[in-house]
DNA sequence: CACGTTCTCTGAAACGATTCATCCCTCACT
DNA sequence: AGTGAGGGATGAATCGTTTCAGAGAACGTG
């Protein structure tokens, strides 16, 4: 019950305790019977590493953090996935923070990660690049932006461009002959949803006979697409848009469930509808939902890829933007 | 650039570490004079506490482990959040780990857990609660089944009654007028399947005209959903079963994508679906779906709270069972 | 004025794994 | 026999924080 450290593994074995530092991490420096008696004493003892002690030494912990704006969008949940993939290739753990968009929380996230001298930090962040991050990594800890990208050059970044996703997929509604069109999304301080509404506004703009509307929501969630959902069922059917580009796949689900499960507005055939992320439950909706896809997974992978090259780079690495383009994914909700 | 310790905290303040350490923890106990010079210091140098050295000392980290099945299922991720906020309001940090229905992915992650010094663990285990589990345990971290009980209250456990669960949704399709269900689900040896499977054979033996036919699938995918959903498709009509229970919302999904997108069996005029869980997306289905729910933030938030009564309790501390009981949502794919 | 309290602050001793300079043996070779 | 090389093992020092016994100073009280 009490604790067992090296120590105790040591006099079990009847060696020092250098030699059972060498069997856990160096076992071929040590002769074969050592390795074998010491591995004894350790099962017999039931000697668990201490990996704060471990840590200590070391100087960095073998883990690395990832933040993104919520955890209940699959989006991220695949981002994860492929960042903990590429990391356990390397032998190091993915600690998962969630900020929920929500400032107080990102930044308890970094302090954490940062008190726990993580290997390096990716992140989804808020609003803009602040102060926060740059001290962050000017203090020794590599930084990597995901699904973002500063305009300066000055993070190494892993993201889509949003603008062209944002083009591709108002383009698409204008190519299926809707003229009014409301973006929804929010809060314009994220980002992604300002790129996504940037890109909207260029396609709209090649078109002056196409109008835009923008519909600003709280948060990104099925909760707040079904609100604007109800929005716009109570509108006059005049005074309805004929084309919905939600600013992800949570809002344009949420809004689907408002105007199609309650019956009175088709989707696509009153509103046109399109969503962002395609994922997978995109396609089983209950009108499958065009989206704009990104390599979610991939993505994951990559970021973690740069920050391992950026923690061996030191500082004079210079700092990589990788972007992949999104693709379009056509399905019934925009026609078909 | 170089690290920053109390050291030089200290020195800067021009007082001693053990100072700088009242003013980081027991404010209170230092004159408000010297607070401020130390908080000046440690602005000015850019400290930043070490973790792993806290930790070291205490014995005891400040997070607690949760591992499951699967992060790609929402139902888990809505477990992880309702854990989350728990555990912040007691300043504990919560981390993740995915074992993917995988055995050594599970060990491999309480490994970690464990040498990392835990406050405690919650895990959805795989397969029998075995050694690994008992010896976690008995080396002194405390431990919570989730969404799962043990036949011989040995360990603590927050779950939902799934028998029940399977019962009421095999009930549900016996009542729609089916008399030949398929379950779908596996692999059999996660309790949850199995259990849901039980329910549904009981349901079934009161009707000897109903007759209960058993698919099983190598995980608890959309993926392996879809795999089924073909299957069936290509089947006889005759030979087809007229309800099928999927042992989560996932199959369910990817069974309907299968059946439904592709046109030529209808959900639930041919066949009658029903998922488990009740995840956000099963009311967006293209059929919305008829599901099972089960608390799932409340059992994330409720397992934490055991948890922390199970490490409070010390080894004396009677193992506590609590069981939630699930409910029937009934939609449009089982006729509504 | 002496004495007990209260308030601040001090600094050395842990915590447990890792590292590295060092030492001890063997063994091969001249 | 003497020398050098090299494999094996040693154990003190180290990482950075917290704790705790106790030292001083300041203050009030009889």
């Amino acid at each position: 019950m009490a604790t067992v450290s090296v120590r105790e593994v040591a006099a079990r074995a009847g060696v020092s305790v250098g030699t059972v530092s060498n069997v856990l991490n160096r076992p071929a420096k040590v002769s074969p019977a050592t390795v074998e008696r010491v591995q004894a004493a350790i099962s017999d003892l039931g000697f668990v590493r201490n990996d704060a002690a471990r840590q200590l030494r070391a100087g960095r912990s073998r883990s690395i953090g990832l933040v993104v704006l919520d955890v209940a969008n699959p989006f991220f949940t695949d981002v994860a996935r492929g960042a903990e993939d590429r990391a356990a290739e390397e032998g190091l753990t993915l600690l998962l923070g969630n900020s929920d968009e929500n400032i107080d929380r990102e930044s308890a996230y970094l302090d954490l990660f940062e008190e726990q001298r993580v290997h390096g930090v990716l992140i989804s962040p808020l609003g803009e690049v602040g102060d926060r991050l740059v001290r962050l990594r000017a203090r020794g800890t590599p930084t990597v932006l995901v699904d973002r990208q500063t305009a300066d050059h000055s993070f190494s970044s892993v993201a889509v461009d949003d603008v062209a996703g944002g083009h591709l997929a108002a383009k698409h509604l204008v190519s299926i002959g809707r003229t009014r069109i409301a973006f929804v999304g929010g809060p314009q301080g994220i980002r992604q949803v300002a790129d996504r509404l940037e890109g909207a506004r260029q396609a709209v703009r090649e078109h002056p006979n196409v109008s835009l509307e923008v519909i600003s929501t709280e948060s990104l969630s099925v909760l707040q697409g079904r609100f604007v959902g109800e929005q716009l069922r109570a509108r006059n059917p005049a005074d309805r848009p004929d084309a919905v580009f939600a600013a992800n796949d949570l809002l344009a689900i949420g809004v689907l469930q408002a105007l199609s499960m309650l019956g009175d507005v088709r989707v696509p055939e009153d509103v046109a509808l399109i969503g962002y992320d395609d994922i997978a439950f995109a396609a089983a909706a209950i009108v499958p939902l065009s989206s704009i896809r990104q390599p979610s997974a991939l993505i994951g992978h990559t970021a973690v890829d740069l920050l391992l090259r950026e923690a061996a780079g030191g500082d004079d690495f210079v700092h990589e933007q990788i972007e992949f383009q999104p693709e379009l994914i056509v399905r019934d909700s925009t026609g078909g």
